[in-house]
RNA sequence: GCGGCUGUAGCUCAGCGGAUUAGAGCAUCGGUCUUCGGAACCGAGGGUCGGGGGUUCGAAUCCCUCCAGCCGCACCA
């Protein structure tokens, strides 16, 4: 179907482009009309007429019969009013569409997605919410459009630490290493493998010697290295499981995966002419960034002792993205502070030819995590926060919540709910804010039923399916039709209308808050039509048509919730 | 020093391809209703949109500048 929105869009442009062709109408949303089209005051001024007579000149051009009317207001804004019978079409046509008015890209594309990046023999903390919550988000939202990705979950496999790791796994035997590290307790590996490092001279000296060995391709260390990204890959797919995420093992390409490019790497760019030595080490001077001495900043390939740095790695990566991959779209779910970094990266990358104009390359940038005292989220006793304890203790409060209020439910019930509950809470807290802000933890916050929070939308969602479980019989649409004559009922349908834009803008901005706060308004607009319109004691025609309201609504609620990687139970 | 991000109601945040009255949630206060699940709804108070300039008929939104906070700025990823 064409959205509602790309209906008046099409109209709209159409008359544009005979006054002045490519104009943009600028449409939105409204709370004068249904909705406004501001194009005409840019126009006006970027030809040099009255916005009035623009407006007017609009208004006699463009054909909205059938559609709409437009009415001029103030300087030469247009309102837009829906028509009831193109509202009653519209909203037909998404009682038997299961995208909800979304259009299936016509083009799908390859979009490598990178997010999570965990590390190897290393717990997931707090650090990982961000990339692994807003990357899983995207990801849905990409394949919901109708492209085709390819998650790249680029694991810390590789360096100088995994020397002292793989001697730690010596010292405790693979058995008991495996069973230390299937538990799940990775940090406690990690710094026991550290602290040997630190004070125990011969140990470090073997962990030296180790790292060599590792590089070098010693099969014997090989296989012990590969123990232990095997068994931390198992780990973070229960964490993933647990947060409700889409990663698979097979998304896991860890740095390691690029070592054997690196060589080629560096050739290519020698070839091209970009490499510099400076100090010992290979660099790439990409224009335009300098350091805190005004100098040309480089970006380091191959460091003085000839080993590669992770600019080697990151560089690789493009590359092969885009020649193997064949990636038309490259996001990275990074942190704010390598900004930087990635910047320089897709610099050189288009320096050296590897990434070409017409791929879409962009660092997907979000903020910190704070905690209440607004500095990076830690435990009180300075430790990163582990992942899993967080999504344990938010499952708990919400199973607290749930059995204050329903002694009905059953204990399996009640704990798989709590389960979707927390969840819902920690990803819609993540994503419901501009990615690019830091955000403060609140747990007591973000698991509230009320306001703007994940669970209050499951709620709305839920409240909705009651009442077809009140219904008794199955219901179908067949006999519905859109009157729209109570304002409460319009202002839900223009919302469930609305809903193609407020996900194309989304995608588009790679920003799932835009999502949210459509999904937040539409529960909202949910309820005021619940307490304005009886459903279920309503009769013949009217029961009809709010019934298919209820059930348009809970769809889109349900829908907008899965792209963002969010469960709605049809009871809580 | 250079660069980036952030600064909107007591708190947490939308809005920022300029445009008609700056919004929401929480909290506070006051109401509604013998609830199709009250985990609801309605209303009120509360804002020099960090400060100051500028562009414009019109700026929270664009430009400049200053202030504050966070982050980055060569061999760790």
């Amino acid at each position: 179907m064409t959205s509602t929105y790309d209906v008046l869009l099409r109209r709209l442009q159409a008359a544009f482009d005979l006054v002045a062709p490519g104009a943009d109408p600028v449409l939105r949303q409204s709370d004068r009309g249904d909705y406004q089209a501001n194009g005409v005051m840019s126009l006006a001024k970027q030809t040099g007429r009255p916005p009035r007579d623009v407006a007017e000149q609009i208004v006699g051009l463009v054909d909205l019969v059938g559609v709409a009317s437009a009415d001029i207001a103030g300087p030469g804004f247009l309102n837009l009013t829906l028509s009831p019978s193109f509202m009653n079409a519209q909203l037909g046509v998404l009682l038997g569409d299961a995208r909800m008015g979304v259009a299936s890209a016509s083009r799908a594309k390859n979009v490598v997605i990178d997010y999570s990046a965990p590390n190897v023999a290393k717990e997931m903390h707090v650090g990982h919410l961000r990339s692994t919550v807003i990357g899983d988000a995207l990801a849905r939202m990409y394949r919901f459009a109708g492209h085709h990705v390819i998650a790249r979950n680029h694991v810390g496999d590789w360096g100088t630490p995994f020397g002292m790791l793989i001697e730690h796994l010596v010292d405790l035997g693979e058995e008991q290493a495996m069973a230390s590290l299937s538990i799940g307790d990775l940090d406690s590996f990690y710094r026991a493998a550290r602290t040997k490092f630190d004070v125990d001279d011969d140990f470090k000296e073997r962990s030296r010697a180790r790292v060599v060995a590792l590089q070098a391709g010693d099969a014997e260390t090989r296989r012990l290295w590969s123990i232990l990204v095997s068994e931390s890959v198992a780990y973070f797919a229960e964490v993933y499981t647990k947060l409700d995420i889409t990663l698979a093992p097979e998304d896991v390409v860890g740095e390691s995966y690029y070592n054997d490019k690196l060589d080629d790497v560096v050739r290519d760019l020698d070839q091209a002419g970009l490499l510099v030595e400076s100090d010992g080490a290979l660099c790439v001077f990409p224009p335009g960034f300098t350091n805190r001495d005004g100098e040309p900043l480089p970006l380091i390939v191959q460091k003085r002792d000839e080993g590669y740095g992770y600019a080697a790695t990151d560089l690789a990566a493009v590359r092969d993205r885009v020649r193997n991959l064949h990636g038309d779209e490259l996001l990275y779910v990074v942190g704010a502070p390598q900004a930087q970094h990635f910047e320089m990266i897709f610099a050189v990358a288009r320096l050296a030819g590897w990434l070409p104009e017409n791929v879409r390359c962009e660092h997907v940038i979000f903020g910190n995590v704070l905690g209440p005292d607004r500095k990076m989220f830690k435990t009180r006793s300075g430790e990163t926060v582990k992942l899993v304890g967080l999504l344990d203790e938010a499952t708990e409060r919400a199973y607290a919540a749930l059995e204050e209020r329903h002694s009905d439910l059953s204990e399996s019930e009640r704990i798989h709910l709590a389960v979707q509950v927390a969840r819902a809470a920690v990803k819609y807290a993540d994503l419901s804010t501009e990615r690019q802000r830091d955000y403060i933890f609140d747990l007591d916050r973000m698991i509230a039923f009320e306001g703007d929070t994940g669970p209050y939308l499951q709620y709305a969602h839920a409240r909705l399916r009651s009442i077809f479980r009140r219904l008794g019989s199955t219901w179908n649409s067949d006999g519905a039709s859109f009157a729209l004559e109570v304002p409460a009922q319009r202002h839900l349908a223009l919302g469930l209308l609305a809903f193609p834009e407020a996900f194309e803008l989304a995608l588009a901005a790679l920003q799932p808050h835009r999502l949210c706060v459509y999904l937040f308004d539409l529960a909202q607009r949910f309820t005021a039509f619940y307490e304005a319109c009886p459903v279920l004691s309503a009769e013949g025609a009217l029961r009809e048509e709010r019934l298919a309201l209820c059930d348009l609504t809970a769809r889109t609620l349900s829908l907008g919730l899965s792209l963002l990687g969010i469960e709605a139970p049809d009871q809580m």
